[in-house]
DNA sequence: TTTATTTCTAAACGATTAGTTAGTTATTGA
DNA sequence: TCAATAACTAACTAATCGTTTAGAAATAAA
């Protein structure tokens, strides 16, 4: 008994996300958002409740595009060499046509800090335990001692924040290198 | 034959080197600038031009802030450990009372991105050369062939990016291993 | 002491921010 | 066909953004 919605949350929120991804959460205006989604700030407003409301969307859905990425780490069974694989993934996910993006995870955590909504934070602590816990069930491959997969997992969680700031300023080149000196040691 | 201004340029800058240190450059409003800096909307025109002007002194002035670590690397004539040391350094001079700030040019470089005024990007670009051209010089103490030495300044200045963003969220102790493990290696 | 010059205060500028709301349009069950 | 309900459009908040400006206060040379 009433008007039917013109537009499907999930894909209106995937354009949220790449303007997100592309510009961080202050540059990107809801004048914006309502441009990019294609939809009223009205109907923005009561799907999601507010720009922060969106914002956490765009993060759970940027997150499952990473699932696919650490799903494959997952089943590889490949141990230290199928974080390797993964950090070259990712170097292919974080660019489009020679645009680097980074990982919004990263950026946001880099953009807000301390600063950002108790909400927000939540969500960056909990996507960045659940990458290392994938990355200690690979290292488990390993052989290694229970202390020894912490911190090594501690490293590369470390490392994989770095490579994700860094592959947004440095050439695609620069950071093949340094993944490969990453991985190049005894 | 005129007023006197009631401030020093450099001391007002320091102050607000501090706020965009720890905020950000978008965070950080005029408002809030004229709070920590002390003097007028009016002063803060008349003497660095606009809010983009102010932002060019604190970086330079940061600049300044590195230097002193940068000078004790190039004078200690220790090669890759002296590196190392001035990550450490680093880590010392980027936190206060465990309230981590990473590195002011890091952190623009992580938030304008692309989108940065064309003088921003160039002060950065500069930086971030010199930084590494320090590096080289370093490495050049390890007897290192040229090609040696300039994927290993790479190496490391990508390193130094990483550290930096990571410092901002990770604990001092995750960051010192994370250090180690950086050096650890054949 | 007057006058020219500069810095100060404080109010205002227009633009833009996130968010709201009144009124119209479309859909469905009765 | 008509009333109820939800989604739409578009104008509108109030606050804040970076920046400007008019006028008062202070300084120093004449």
């Amino acid at each position: 008994m009433a008007r039917k919605k013109e537009y499907l949350e999930e894909e209106v929120i995937e354009k949220a996300m790449a303007l997100f991804w592309k510009n961080g959460y202050e540059t990107t205006s809801m004048q914006r958002l309502e441009k990019e989604m294609g939809i009223n700030k009205f109907s923005i407003y009561s799907s999601f409740g507010s720009k922060n409301g969106v914002f956490v969307e765009c993060l759970n859905c940027y997150k499952q595009k990473l699932n696919v990425l650490l799903e494959k780490l997952l089943v590889s069974d490949k141990g230290i060499e199928g974080i390797k694989e993964y950090f070259y993934d990712f170097l292919e996910f974080s660019r489009d046509e020679n645009s680097p993006k980074g990982c919004l995870i990263t950026n946001t955590a880099n953009e807000l800090g301390d600063n950002a909504e108790p909400e927000i934070k939540a969500v960056l602590l909990k996507f960045m335990n659940e990458v290392r816990a994938v990355f200690a069930e690979a290292l488990s491959k390993e052989g290694l001692s229970p202390d020894d997969i912490e911190s090594k997992a501690d490293y590369y969680i470390i490392s994989m924040f770095g490579l994700a700031s860094s592959s947004k300023i440095f050439t695609k080149d620069q950071i093949s290198t340094y993944i490969e000196s990453i991985f190049n040691k005894g």
